[in-house]
DNA sequence: TGTAGTAACTGACAATTATCATGTTTTAAA
DNA sequence: TTTAAAACATGATAATTGTCAGTTACTACA
């Protein structure tokens, strides 16, 4: 897998788009290509990253640990993200861990690319500039929905959410399987609680589960639920 | 109140030090200085914002209404701090409300200004990129708080990050006069709540209040406690 | 292919937090 | 200075969520 990032479809989706031809090849050559398994981490909560990885393929969760020892999911990495740009932009350790969800496929990128590039392309700035506005913009929501919202409108709008941003597959269930840990750790809950919210979600017919699968039978209804209803 | 932004001192606190000479010229000669009463508004949610707050006195909450009505505080800011700057940057809309907390003295600048430096003064855009970093950072915190702790906790940690961050008076009470139920917005609970939770420290002899005003007693024992212990 | 270990699940109960109702104090305006 | 409105406070009760103690089911691997 030692394709050029010239030719990477992925680049397109991500802050790297606003570079010139000769600084994508820079970051050709000095990029490392890694497989991280399900379960691995890319890195972890404390740790000095000296460099950002490209998603290329598979999920994975960044997650923090609270005083308490309980996991928080703060947020899902999509195909095409770049990790570790808020630590390395800050010269800062991660407040992060990044583990895999599933099998994945990323890019390893050295720092010194990364802020060598800052400092001379002001597009490609903007570009980091606007992802972190609007992962910024999500993180409030986040914040006023673990704040105000339920554990049952919590799970609800995980599970919207998931299917926006997942998609399923030909049977209707999200490509992306979760263990019901994670979604206590994405919804902020015990995983007593969570389990017993499927079971009652299943009950009444909004979802269906298939061993640790999950498909999204009533869309519409999980949205009202969400937004108290 | 016509000062130059060439002598203010306040730009040291924030992103608008990156700027050169010329640069911080034509910022101060379109600027425009308000004075904001306590309780007013500068931003409501949804507005489209044609420019950034650089706020040279005085306290604000940045909030966001849940679906279920109740306003979430997501972030107080300090004195320096620039507001409105994530929306202008992502060309979207608010996605929070700017009130004041007491009177107010800031600076608006054009957004023109802002994006064009943006787009040429590298250094600047860093600044701005670390300072979002903080942000998201903080976010993330907010979050694993607000999902992982109790509401005691959530209040004991409010109360130490006050005095941490906003000092106290002569007495030993809290500068910063947040009304009950702005606590109650902070740290998402039910107004009654917070209030019983508030006699509860007062009893134990962690706070001690006077009419609105409240003063840390036991700042290490709050920190405890918002720690789980 | 058995078996250990982990994940999923359920019940009973306790703790936390919200809601509603009501009274008191403070604040601001006539 | 009176008076209405807002903020603060407390009690009773209900709803939500967590904890502990188990059982069952799945998975991996020796």
């Amino acid at each position: 897998m030692e394709s050029r990032c010239e030719n990477c479809i992925i680049r397109q989706f991500n802050s790297l788009r606003a570079l010139s031809k000769d600084e994508l090849k820079k970051v050709a050559d000095s990029k490392t290509s890694k497989k991280i398994k399900k379960g691995e981490a890319l890195f972890i909560e404390g740790q000095k990253l000296d460099g950002v990885f490209c998603v290329r393929d598979g999920v994975s969760k960044l997650s923090k640990l609270s005083s308490n020892g309980k996991e928080q999911i703060v947020k899902l990495t999509n195909k095409g993200e770049i990790m570790g740009q808020r630590s390395v932009i800050a010269e800062d350790f991660t407040n992060l861990s990044a583990t895999a969800i599933n099998d994945m496929e990323v890019c390893f990128i050295p720092k010194e690319i990364i802020t060598n590039t800052l400092n001379t392309n002001p597009y490609f700035s903007l570009e980091v500039l606007r992802h972190m506005a609007h992962d910024l913009k999500e993180a409030d929501d986040v914040i006023v929905n673990m704040s105000q919202k339920t554990v049952k409108q919590r799970l609800a709008e995980a599970f919207v959410y998931l299917k926006k941003n997942y998609s399923e597959d030909e049977n209707g269930f999200l490509l992306l399987t979760l263990s019901r840990d994670d979604y206590a750790n994405i919804v902020g809950a015990a995983t007593e609680s969570l389990i017993r919210m499927i079971s009652e979600f299943k009950k009444k017919g909004l979802i269906k589960t298939e061993g640790k699968k999950i498909g999204i039978v009533e869309e519409e209804m999980l949205q009202e639920l969400a937004d108290g209803f």
